[in-house]
DNA sequence: CTAATATCAGGACAACTGATATAT
DNA sequence: CATATATCAGTTTTCCTGATATTA
């Protein structure tokens, strides 16, 4: 991959830089569409990360899913609590084992998500799609599965 | 530019979900390391903006940082204290206008960022530099200049 | 008894809103 | 007086830690 450098080249110093301030700034525009919008398409970055996650490996308990994402368990319950208000996710018990609360997406969600009625209402997406050429939107796409790859360490 | 669709394509929805999956992750590692590490190098995402722009556009008052950065007066004033008592910025009066203070990096802050000790103490460069080959890392850059026109509207 | 899961309660942080003082 | 800046105080959100019950 790289040399096995000890320290980092100035390039990613420069590059890890500028993508904590943009990370701020991004963070605070979200939360801006969140709060503003009433859309059911802006949805927390964690909640939308735990749909992302059961669409892709199926259903998983919330301590399983707080593990992948780096979370605590406590915390994932919280998000985990507003999929399900918002019917999005579905729980239920595990037979085998008593502990554990197997979660999965619902019908509806699975029906939501394909039609992408919720990206379309959502500001980023919108965004994304009138100001970056497509050739862009690529070159966006490749960097996230970067961003993907440093985070899963 | 990009054909002015009303509605966002799919591929622009999907990087979209993928980036705001991204983004919580990242947020939640860099806070961890901002917490756990004493170094200096780990500022919040708001701090590290703050010093970038007065860097790349010269001395300026808390409210137009705040205008810039699309954060509440209040909010910017507790980002820039918490800079003054780093040392890494300096509040002068503007002797034209009694209601202002001018702000501006210190020479100490400036020689902090030209040396890169800073960056390089720093998780996110560390592993950016790991784990990323030059060519992804530049893809990584193109990626964030994208965002960066994302946010300027 | 030990390990894993779920849940309840309280805390820290970084943003927010509202209100007020001061200077132009 | 009207406007802009700075600051004080309280709220919200999302994560955190600690402690406890339940089940395998």
């Amino acid at each position: 991959m790289n040399a096995p450098d000890k320290l980092p080249s100035p390039r990613a110093a420069a590059v890890a830089t500028e993508l904590r301030a943009a990370l701020g700034r991004l963070k605070r525009r979200l939360r801006e569409q969140v709060i503003t919008g009433a859309h059911v398409g802006d949805l927390t970055p964690s909640q939308i990360s735990v749909l992302l996650r059961l669409e892709k490996h199926g259903a998983a308990t919330a301590s399983s899913l707080a593990r992948a994402e780096g979370m605590r368990p406590q915390s994932m319950a919280t998000v985990v609590a507003a999929l399900e208000t918002a019917g999005l996710v579905r729980g239920t018990p595990d037979p085998d084992d008593g502990r554990q609360t197997l979660l999965s997406l619902t019908d509806a969600c699975r029906k939501w998500a394909k039609e992408g009625r919720a990206a379309k209402q959502d500001w980023l997406s919108r965004t994304i799609s009138a100001r970056l050429t497509v050739r862009e939107q690529d070159d966006l796409a490749k960097a996230v599965t970067l961003l993907q790859r440093l985070l899963d360490e």
